[in-house]
DNA sequence: AACGCGGGGCA
DNA sequence: TGCCCAGCGTT
């Protein structure tokens, strides 16, 4: 059998496999291309389970282009609240608003057009185009990689760039006449169900006869990827800065800066604090270091007990975290001022905490404070 | 080309 | 508990 035919069996084959088993999902139920869009951002690094409820919540809020275009961010941002990469979020909100303004309230159809909306790469715009259009653009993600580097044996770092040109170039090829979407989706699918990244499940896999990973019993070495750095530590010490008198009840929160890490998310105040200063015998000095910072702030306080610990890994950085409870101290506040708070705090209680979207590591902490 | 950017599932 | 899952923007 030659390439060819091995290609148009592959093509054939899952075409037919993903008409039959697709799963039915949300957004499977409509060809709205603003809907499929907010899928695909969401299902980046994301997986299907934990999406749905997100969808769900977002296209109930957001129904149309036009009701995200004119939402405040905050209000985008919440509803993004747990699902990480808010970036995707922020970069969203801003193309539907371009898409308004620039297509006339109607997603682009070419992949030039597509192509230059914030947050829409190669993956996304050949995703939206095929599934919402059915144009014949491929749609590169990690699935598909996983799959095309074991039925074709392709030996390539799936990290480097050079290989995503590759895999593009294959699987717009493989796409039959006319029905893009559903190649594309069922390529995902096999990827997700079938051909997982441990133990595959060749026997259901409706190519497997003739994968070529499978015949040289290498479908557990593929696909060849460069392993990511691990985590860097950063040891932390937060503050649950608890109000009297008439913010009895309250806790104090700090939205985070414009840009980076968690940009414009709210957290408990914190702290960087050199290593070592977080162990049990560190935590004093850890304490002093958050009281001098947060005095920087014009925010007083006089430290009170340990109330958990913490940990939190993103994909580069390790969070160790000691959450002591404080409660302030006036006398650091200039006189005259009197609650005076910079306009980056805010009291929250356990009902008004709702309004704010916090991290989900932060979310924790005060879901236990609140026991909530 | 390398790095920054979240969070969750599974053995 | 340690391992895995990864698109897009920026530099």
């Amino acid at each position: 059998m030659d390439t060819n035919e091995k290609k148009q069996f592959f093509s054939e084959h899952l075409l037919a496999w993903y008409r039959k088993h697709r799963r039915d999902l949300p957004w499977r139920r409509s060809r709205n291309p603003y809907h499929i869009w907010i899928s695909e951002v969401m299902l980046q690094q994301t997986r299907v389970d934990t999406v749905i409820p997100y969808f769900h919540r977002f296209t109930e809020r957001f129904p149309t282009m036009e009701a995200l275009a004119n939402a405040p961010e905050e209000e985008v941002l919440k509803l993004w609240e747990g699902l990480g990469y808010y970036s995707r979020a922020r970069n969203l909100q801003g193309a539907v608003r371009e898409v308004q303004e620039r297509y006339g309230g109607v997603v682009p159809d070419t992949l030039k057009e597509i192509s230059t909306l914030k947050g829409v790469g190669p993956y996304t715009a050949g995703a939206v185009l095929s599934i919402a259009y059915n144009k014949p653009e491929p749609a590169v993600d990690g699935n598909v990689m996983r799959v095309l580097s074991r039925y074709f044996l392709i030996e390539e770092d799936i990290m480097k760039i050079g290989t995503r040109g590759i895999m593009e170039k294959l699987a717009k090829e493989l796409i039959p006449e006319g029905a893009a979407g559903d190649f594309n989706q069922g390529l995902m699918e096999l990827g997700a169900m079938v051909c997982t990244p441990r133990s595959p499940h060749c026997l259901t896999c409706p190519v497997m006869e003739h994968c070529a990973a499978r015949e040289m019993g290498m479908e557990e070495e593929l696909p060849v990827k460069k392993k990511a750095k691990p985590p860097r530590p950063e040891y932390r010490i937060a503050a649950l800065i608890e109000g009297s008198g008439p913010q009895e009840g309250h806790i104090l929160i700090r939205q985070r800066p414009q840009e980076g890490l968690l940009a414009r998310m709210w957290e408990l105040p914190h702290v960087e604090v050199p290593f070592g200063y977080a162990d049990a015998s560190g935590v004093p000095a850890s304490i002093s270091v958050l009281t001098e910072q947060l005095a920087l702030e014009t925010i007083g306080i006089r430290p009170g007990q340990g109330f958990m610990h913490a940990e939190h890994t993103f994909s580069h950085i390790h969070w160790d975290m000691q959450v002591v409870t404080c409660s302030l101290e006036p006398s650091v506040v200039p006189s005259g001022t009197g609650m005076l708070l910079p306009s980056h705090y805010q009291w929250v209680n356990r009902d008004t905490m709702e309004q704010y979207a916090f991290p989900n590591v932060f979310l924790k902490i005060l879901k236990r404070y609140f026991s909530l």
